[in-house]
DNA sequence: TGTTATGATTTTTA
DNA sequence: TAAAAATCATAACA
């Protein structure tokens, strides 16, 4: 993780490389004596009569470094005192320094990667849009119902497994924040702590700004892992939360009373051309409380199983036969719209196809369902016209 | 618990 | 591409 060796002036390696041979420290007993050389001029070297006097100094500086941690706390801040007025001090900063800019080359190569991981952006990203992340208002719940309502079909009691999921989104949205909150204190009190031991260490050896600035990017890096692994785990918890939900929704209901009333009125009213225009089915959509597709699909399911089983539906058929000539009868004695059977507000075409459900009345079975042809084909109806609306009032009427 | 009813989905057809 | 047909899955019921 770290390339270089002293982040802690306590550790036991601290200082300990230098000097063992092929470390840039070998270079460090002649960079002392090639500074000492240039420094001569330095009052702190004033009196060196020879080389052996200055490695001896050397010697005796890094003797002390390297065992500096083999003592106690205090003789240790004693003999660091005492090495920072040592008067070599200031030749041995430079050696280091030296050392610094051969090694910081090395570190220069590495390329930080200062690019936000992307996949820890699609985490935020989803995280967001499923609102757990961000501000609170229920993204996540009203996501979901959103994408529940516009698939079709959410029935009343939908509300329940929406509360339901809601609560346990929060749940998840409070866990994830308690735990956010932890590793972000932590990172703090981490970064601040290396921060202030760089600080200190900085008196002895030559720590730069960017290089503290790199070791913060370091453990945020690290934090940051952390926190990715954390983001990930909440997601999962969230997708399998969505897909519960989803699920549930998928469940089969059955139509409420009212409803299922509705689309038969219409289904029988209209039982020699039972294809509502999409105007229809809107209409119908909207007076049973459920959606276009629901209608489509109940419709489709009607006039496939009508068609296998007339026989099975003919007490269905008439009796909305007779509900709704009722219906039609009561509209042609009174000025109210025919339309007041309770059950739907779309229009009724009339009693053209009333009694094309009705069963004759000796019970005896058509030879084809009514309503539908010998070639399998609605009357009056060979294929449906795609895209148009098949429905037609004019074409109910001349039935 | 088995059967039927029914809403939804998928595949086929024209 | 809409509708037909087949199929699935599950609610409802005896």
């Amino acid at each position: 993780m770290l390339q270089q060796q002293p982040l802690t002036g306590n550790g036991p390696s601290s200082g300990r490389g230098l000097g063992l041979s092929g470390h840039p420290g070998m270079h460090a007993l002649n960079s002392v004596q090639h500074a000492s050389q240039h420094r001569s001029d330095d009052p702190a070297l004033e009196g060196t009569e020879n080389g052996h006097e200055n490695r001896r100094d050397i010697g005796d500086i890094l003797q002390q470094i390297m065992t500096i941690t083999d003592q106690s706390l205090d003789e240790a801040q004693a003999k660091k005192h005492a090495l920072n007025c040592h008067r070599m001090k200031p030749a041995l900063f430079s050696v280091l320094c030296e050392i610094k800019e051969k090694t910081g080359l090395s570190m220069r190569n590495a390329q930080e990667d200062e690019s936000q991981d992307p996949q820890l952006v699609r985490l935020d990203n989803m995280l967001l849009a499923e609102g757990v992340a961000g501000p609170e208002k229920g993204g996540g719940a009203a996501a979901a119902v959103s994408a529940a309502t516009s698939s079709g079909g959410m029935s009343p009691d939908s509300s329940l497994e929406h509360s339901d999921y809601k609560t346990k989104l929060t749940q998840i949205r409070g866990i994830y924040h308690t735990e956010l909150e932890k590793y972000e204190q932590a990172c703090t009190e981490f970064t601040t702590h290396v921060m202030n031991l760089l600080r200190e260490q900085s008196r002895t050896r030559p720590v730069t700004p960017r290089e503290i600035e790199r070791m913060v990017g370091i453990i945020h890096r690290k934090f940051s892992t952390i926190q990715t692994q954390l983001k990930q785990s909440t997601c999962e918890a969230v997708m399998i939360l969505r897909s519960r939900f989803l699920d549930a929704r998928r469940k089969r209901r059955n139509f409420s009373k009212q409803a299922t009333e509705g689309l038969n009125e219409y289904f029988y009213s209209h039982l020699s051309n039972p294809y509502p225009s999409e105007e229809a089915k809107e209409e119908l959509a909207k007076s049973c409380g459920i959606t276009v597709s629901q209608v489509s699909n109940w419709f489709g399911n009607k006039r496939i199983r009508y068609k296998k089983n007339i026989g099975k539906f003919q007490e269905e058929a008439n009796l909305y036969a007779m509900k709704t000539a009722l219906v039609v009868r009561q509209g042609n004695d009174s000025p109210h719209t025919p339309n007041s059977t309770g059950s739907g507000s779309f229009s009724l075409s009339g009693s053209a196809d009333l009694f094309l459900g009705v069963p004759p009345v000796n019970g005896d079975q058509a030879p084809y369902p009514m309503g539908v042809q010998a070639n399998g084909n609605w009357n009056g109806r060979n294929s449906p016209p795609a895209g148009a609306s098949p429905h037609s009032d004019n074409s109910d009427n001349s039935d």
